[in-house]
DNA sequence: AGAAATTTGTCCGTATGTATC
DNA sequence: AGATACATACGGACAAATTTC
């Protein structure tokens, strides 16, 4: 039964449910966890709707999950920061083109390009910085 | 926001962008795609449309998805052929961090990093110039 | 050292309800 | 009205890492 979710969605609310028990302390930092399946029934719910509750502590850097192993209480909590590097490094802006790029794309030395840039994260933390450089005309790249 | 797809459906425009990712080297041939579920989240879309648009590369056969696995690139994908202006284009060298990349990748100004570039092409034509930059790491992984 | 059990990761197929173009 | 897409949810199966016996 999908249950017709018209205020909270199931997986919030089991969310909420294992916040307070962590920091309630029924569930000590640095243990595991029940595993997936006996929390799908303990709460009556499918594998993936726990999951999805899981994966929501482990954004906020409540708890981690290793494969085959389990889902730990995160022992170093104290406040968690959500970053908002993400947000402020994706951003747009024109330049003028550098002699290898103009040759790249075939524009004049000095025209202006579009440049996208994105970061790639792993585990909260920035991995990678991606430029992407395009003529003016056309910003999707679909003719 | 479902949905502002001006001429061409969600699910094509992202099989379009993993396919460019696939032909222009950032996910080599023979590895696994990141999950369905991570690309959801990547892309702002949802897992159905995100395998729908798999279903297309695995029409074209430049993909294939084991059950449990992944999805992964097809080694034997001859499609493509780099041409003169890829191989020219295709380069990695090392960069000096300045004060933006430093910010974000978290080194100090002036460190190294590894700048890959990569041009995606449409056509027989460069469509948009890629640099990616990465923490030059050290092998072993250890401080 | 090795087999079995446990647990997470991923994919498959399906379903309901809502919203937008 | 239909096509597209979204969010949510279910149950089942296989794969892979870890732990236990």
């Amino acid at each position: 039964m999908p249950t017709s979710h018209y205020g909270q969605p199931r997986y919030r609310a089991i969310a909420d449910e294992l916040r307070k028990r962590i920091e309630s302390g029924v569930v000590p930092l640095g243990t595991l966890l029940p595993a997936e399946s006996a929390l799908a029934i303990e709460f009556r719910a499918s594998r993936g709707t726990i999951r999805q509750a899981i994966a929501t502590l482990r954004e906020i850097g409540l708890v981690t999950t290793e494969h085959g192993r389990g889902t730990c209480v995160n022992p170093d909590f104290t406040a968690h920061i959500p970053n908002p590097v993400d947000e402020k490094a994706k951003r747009q802006r024109r330049v003028a083109a550098e002699p290898e790029l103009a040759a790249l794309l075939k524009v004049e030395v000095g025209a202006t390009l579009i440049e996208d840039q994105d970061v790639t994260c792993r585990e909260r933390k920035v991995e990678a910085v991606v430029r992407t450089y395009r003529v003016l005309n056309n910003p999707t790249g679909y003719a």
